[in-house]
DNA sequence: TCCATTCTAGAATGATCACTCTAAAACAGT
DNA sequence: ACTGTTTTAGAGTGATCATTCTAGAATGGA
């Protein structure tokens, strides 16, 4: 019983989202989204509140299409290649994030960006990316139980803590990315990987 | 033959870098700096060119001051209690990064959240960060060398690529504990270095 | 066809941004 | 004390910030 919007929401958050993981919350201005958007100030403001907000849905929006969707489909496989070699999936999950988009710019992870740039200072920020990397860990362990199971991995390993390990090493790998994008460092770091993988 | 500057500069930077340290660059204003050092716009500007030229300095400042100094009391001891335990050294050196400040915030490593924040987009940024990282990365070489030469450590560790992996696994740390500080979580974050030191 | 509601376009808002300017104050050398 | 130079204080600069406002356009129900 009134006007429907123009723009289909999820598009908008995907374009959004590259703004914020280029530039980050603080660098990142209306003018940007704006433009990025094809939207006008009204209609952002009308759907998602404020800056935070849209950053917020963005940040939620991002868990659920790009985490989620990896965790799935590289540590929680139904059916796909990983399942009869679980170490596999969780090397894939890690390179596969170093892979160049669209752009030819490093991003690294806009969870754990957005973590570093505003965690101190933001608790819905901090839940956010709680989630994510709770996430994560619980699909690596999976990944390592599964990896066990099938005798890939000794059975005296603890998953939990060798998931959690795996995890910080991936988010150094990450950090370390952003700030100085190198091939053949990339190669050093996937060894350490394989390193935590038997 | 003129005028002299009424501030000392060390002591200046040091509370700009507290500044960045805590907000991030986008995020800390001059208003913010100007607060911080006492000092006004023209003198600033006067000694420090920009809001940028502060900042590269106080990144300069921050590793010699910090990451130099902490490189050499824990990774290359002259006469201290870790040239007989170097392994402890590295576990301090780790540990000790997360000792809650003067402030009670959890800040992780200037150097780091700068090149997640602007590395991207600044060269100049990702220059001192990586002169940063192989000075770490080169001390804590030293010492699993040292480990290695009084038996401490087994002889067949290549100790470039695992005090490259220590590295990737600290930044990590670092990382996580700026989006999420927890008492808990950080000593199960301790025994994954530990792992990774026999 | 009207009405109530929601959405869109885009100008306008005050606040804050990094930065500059001006004048006075503090020195060093003569 | 005089002079030339640099530093300080602090008001002032235009630009840009996130946000709001206003008017009109699009919708669904009556």
């Amino acid at each position: 019983m009134a006007r429907q919007k123009e723009f289909n929401q999820d598009v908008v958050l995907g374009k959004a989202i590259e703004c914020f993981w280029q530039r980050g919350f603080s660098a990142t201005s209306m003018k940007h989204l704006e433009a990025a958007t094809a939207l006008t100030p009204g209609s952002i403001y009308n759907s998602f509140g404020s800056k935070d907000g849209l950053f917020l849905a963005c940040l939620d929006h991002y868990n659920e299409t790009v985490i989620g969707a990896r965790v799935k489909q590289y540590l929680l496989p139904a059916e796909a290649q990983y399942l009869n070699d679980p170490l596999a999936g969780i090397e894939a999950f890690i390179e596969t994030a170093f892979d160049p988009g669209p752009a030819e710019l490093c991003l690294g992870c806009l969870m754990v960006n957005s973590s570093v740039e505003l965690g101190p200072h933001e608790e819905s920020v901090r839940l956010r990316s709680k989630t994510a990397m709770k996430k994560v860990v619980k699909g690596m362990q999976h990944a390592l139980g599964q990896a066990q199971a099938i005798g890939q991995l000794g059975s005296d390993i603890d998953c939990r803590q060798r998931a959690q390990s795996l995890l910080l090493l991936f988010n150094g790998m990450l950090v370390q990315w952003r700030g100085s994008p190198d091939k053949q460092w990339l190669k050093h770091a996937m060894h350490s990987v394989k390193d935590l993988l038997h």
